[in-house]
DNA sequence: TGTTTACTACGAAATTATTCGTAGATCAAT
DNA sequence: ATTGATCTACGAATAATTTCGTAGTAAACA
């Protein structure tokens, strides 16, 4: 299941604030962009067609909660868009971020040892390219 | 201006095998999916009205050359996904994958490589998140 | 109780992306 | 010169996404 951008904003919203109303992820959503409210419904209600959110009918406004995890989702994109836009080589994509510097010097530092410990049982890594 | 996947799709074939007719294009193409000479074409002609490619008329079959450079393109696509999937945070996403092993020992150490250049000047850099 | 307010459901318009068929022009080879 | 292959241009069908209006219902409250 691939969430389109609309559907990434509002499960954003879910992961960030957790189960709410429509209305709760409405008043989130229109501060950073123009949409209506039956906008906002409405593709909260094909989000829970698609399995994509879940809810709770009990009271007359319905609670809906993200019913994919962040990392779940985020490990898909990041496999399509591997895919898609660099050819399938993943080390391409963090060559290129990295060479935007579009981290700061910590989180530098926290790659670097991710990296370390990735080296040193590197016997059984994969070879995407 | 983003491509769309099939456009993205046709700017590979051009950026790997250089300017190219429709037909070539097409020739590539099918190898990999399922798609009619026309379709091809069109895509090609829309792309040429967006900018995307640009086109030799002289001879009656089209070389169409890609407008756009794979680097400049990639970062547009890479700035646009970090925006929309991780939320500006950049180094999530390299975590992300290094925690799944998309990279070989040779790459994760091209890597490291490039991050110590980075760390060595790391006093003007920038901090995303 | 009657009116306003807030909610869901649903249909459908608007937009964008993808697909292909057909028409007409050009070229190559008989 | 006629035939057949190949090309472009173009229109239009299909599909996916995003948008919102309207109708109906339930709740709140004056």
């Amino acid at each position: 299941m691939k969430p389109t951008d609309s559907e990434l904003e509002i499960l954003h919203v879910l992961w960030t604030n957790g189960p709410s109303t429509v209305r709760q992820v409405y008043d989130t959503l229109s501060q950073s962009r123009d949409i209506g409210y039956t906008t906002a419904l409405k593709l909260m209600q094909i989000m829970y067609e698609k399995g994509l959110l879940s809810r709770e009918e009990d009271s007359r406004s319905h609670i809906y909660t993200a019913a994919v995890s962040e990392e779940d989702t985020q490990r898909n994109l990041v496999d399509r868009f591997v895919e898609t836009a660099f050819r399938g080589s993943a080390s391409k994509l963090v060559m290129q971020i990295l060479g935007q510097h579009k981290a700061s010097r910590e989180e530098l530092d926290e790659i670097k040892n991710l990296l370390s410990d990735l080296n040193r049982d590197a016997g059984r890594q994969d070879l995407s390219d």
